[in-house]
DNA sequence: AATCCAGTTTGGCTATACTGAACGGCTAGA
DNA sequence: TCTAGCCGTTCAGTATAGCCAAACTGGATT
């Protein structure tokens, strides 16, 4: 509640937010009937009601007993949004820093990505500063047989459901060196599974290259994706090997950030 | 969504709720800027600004980026709330059917209660059939030294914890054979992980007596404890082990449910 | 029966949330 | 370098939608 601008301030809203918390802090429910929260949050009972109601309507709430005991509780449909919610905000904002560092020490462009489905969903982007801006763009979902990032996350996965993914989109040739045929790809995702990193080498996009690695939550299972892309003629990534051990590190980084 | 009454909908509220969902379908937060979500549930790109100027006051929201790449994502403001909203309705919606079942069982006032700190507290409540109406309320808190639900509750946690939970409330003679004696309460609770039950014998109030039992969850750590009270003259209870027996086994059953 | 207390409903008033257009900053492209 | 377009932000006017208070209903308690 840092600062809120009476200009931009939809009070009807402000009051549901309001009645929500309120509800929050009684773990039985047992108080929370209209009239208790009405009063609680400073609004008439007919106003309480119409607002519980909505917010029933949309299972922010439930309600239990009927007539004169009826009381509501915090619903499921909180719960879905706060699931979403923490998926969201934590792939994004907690890998931020371990992105800025990959960017400082490759002088690459640096992203992170989760797994959205059967692709990979870039949720973190940190551009390297320079002239030539690489067509990179937050949002942006990876296909998964072209792609380091994609790659990686496959590689996180059982074989009999990558084929699946792969086999509901294809494998699509999007430049010279694309891989194709499906035995080549396993055999790629095993050395991926054993470096712990993967490479795009243009099988993409002629004349970029770019190098991922997996972060794994406690459970196991993957959390994200970090990665740096750049021209294939780039400088920095002369050393190819050298700056995958680099970003190998930062998803260990990442790994341990999400897991402590 | 079942049902929504024109006449108590909250119009700005349910387009607060509908540009949350806007959000929570985008994983990335990159289209999710304040156009294109006005344009997705229809409103006003300035009603959409003001709305989601809120939600980000209240932590609901958080935005990233300045200016024209401003995005929004669901914040933890959402977590938090859909935290609270699973321990709200699953304690209370889970324990349901046990409850219901401990008190067909025993022909006793069943109940179920979480730990709220340092109290135990109410969140399901069976009445039984009958003349006589304890007068036990949902939501009602019980105290950790002489109630059956409150022994249940600090058997499942460490000595030392329990002492000093004890000590900031002290033991208030509640009744003639209320406990007093800390050692005494000790000793009390070294049983009552041997039984995994508690017996609350007139220690409370005199002629009630009240028998509960811990249900863990899949961490193991308690989940909800499930009760029975009922008048100490109540023929039920003449062969109180084997009410208690009835009573540990429901709290097994609400075990299994938690755990999946 | 009568009373109380809860949820539900209603009507009228006014605050309020919406619209639509304008402003300023930024990026991309010519 | 200039221009066009898109973005977020701001604002004023207006219809509306949410608010309040009071009345109604129905069950439980006395």
């Amino acid at each position: 509640m840092a600062e809120l601008d009476p200009r931009y301030t939809v009070r009807s809203l402000v009051k549901a937010i309001e009645l929500l918390r309120e509800i929050e802090k009684d773990p039985s429910g047992a108080t929370s009937n209209v009239t208790q929260l009405a009063k609680a949050v400073g609004m008439s009972k007919g106003s309480a009601f119409a607002t519980l109601q909505t917010l029933l309507a949309y299972g922010l709430i439930t309600d239990r007993g009927e007539g004169a005991s009826r009381t509501y509780r915090l619903g499921l449909g909180l719960f879905r949004l706060g699931q979403s919610a923490n998926r969201q905000s934590t792939a994004a904002d907690v890998s931020a820093p371990v992105v800025t560092s990959l960017m400082k020490t490759t002088g690459l462009t640096a992203r992170a990505a989760v797994r959205d489905g059967d692709w990979a969903l870039v949720v973190n982007c940190v551009y390297a500063p320079g002239a030539i801006r690489l067509d990179l763009r937050l949002g942006e979902r990876e296909r998964p047989h072209c792609s380091a990032i994609g790659k990686a996350v496959m590689s996180t996965l059982p074989d009999d459901e990558v084929r699946q993914i792969i086999s509901r989109h294809g494998m699509p040739r999007k430049s010279r060196r694309t891989i194709t045929d499906i035995d080549r790809f396993m055999e790629e995702l095993a050395h991926c599974r054993q470096n712990r990193y993967a490479i795009d080498d243009e099988e993409d996009v002629d004349g970029i290259i770019c190098i991922a690695a997996p972060a794994l939550d406690s459970t196991g299972s993957l959390y994200a994706t970090v990665s740096v892309t750049g021209l294939k003629a780039d400088p920095m990534l002369e050393d190819v090997r050298q700056v995958a051990e680099v970003v190998r590190s930062h998803a260990d980084q990442l790994t341990a950030l999400v897991c402590g």
